[in-house]
DNA sequence: TTTTTTGCTATCATTTTGATAGTAATAAAT
DNA sequence: ATTTATTACTATCAAAATGATAGCAAAAAA
């Protein structure tokens, strides 16, 4: 499928993209809790939907925020990770959750803590901590 | 309506009450484009159906977002301002901003240029300029 | 007092989402 | 070697959200 932005404004396009229900929380799942394959992603809390998630996986190759593989020694499971262009969403996610701390807690009383995680101390540090996670945990797959 | 949020997760509450097409595209018009009654909304590039732009506004009134008021002088208009909860938004709107600068020109050549704004240079002082001049914006509506 | 503007609501078609069942291929267990 | 279980989906259908357009009442402007 094509990519057809609504306009030129790169709000828009970014909403374009990732403004869905759920391409954001894939993209928290890898990032932040490693997740790689489609049983990891379907046992989320949210409890996506196998359809949503094949639409956008698919949705979220096409566009290269991600890849799909398999490695060579399983042929069963497929390998879903974030390219440079997904990792580079963190500091959204990241100002994301900082909001939702401060502005939601009231109205969600089950929102966990993000005290521990340092957020609030630096969260530039946080966030590409974050990223070169990640990175390593790629680097660690592929190997 | 109340909200009911899928889970604990702060990027999922997030997106619980602005994860749709169209919210933040408000919020931008608001905080950027200092727009605030339902026709400055209904003339925005992406073209919003008036039903939905309705039902978001609504939403965001009930959810803290924004206020709904009318001046004294002119029953007509309704003015739509933004909260500091709204306000708060800023930061996340900067952050999509440069990932869309960076990785979707690519993909939509028709993205506008964010050289000029000065977002590049720093980004955290362009962030609380917009949401000076939007508290002033709000001052001056009301006095 | 007519015309225009504003802020909607109503209606209906289309698209997206959600819930669940089922299936083929691979891998694990016996 | 054969059964069992797991993984990664697809298919199906109901429900909800979105989109396009028309229309309307109240207020303001001409």
């Amino acid at each position: 499928m094509k990519s057809n932005f609504r306009s030129g404004c790169p709000v828009a396009s970014t909403l374009d993209i990732i403004g869905d229900k759920w391409s954001l929380l894939l993209v928290r799942d890898m990032l932040v809790q490693g997740k790689k394959t489609f049983k990891d992603f379907s046992i989320s809390p949210e409890k996506i939907a196998p359809g949503i998630l094949s639409a956008r996986l698919k949705w979220l190759e096409e566009n290269g925020l991600i890849t799909k593989q398999k490695l060579p020694d399983n042929q069963k499971e497929n390998i879903y990770l974030l390219t440079e262009k997904g990792i580079e969403l963190a500091p959204v996610i990241t100002e994301i959750i900082l909001w939702s701390d401060k502005n939601l807690r009231e109205q969600n009383s089950e929102m966990f803590s993000i005290a521990e995680a340092g957020f609030h101390q630096d969260k530039s540090k946080v966030t590409a901590g974050i990223q070169n996670n990640y990175r390593k945990l790629v680097e660690e797959t592929l190997s």
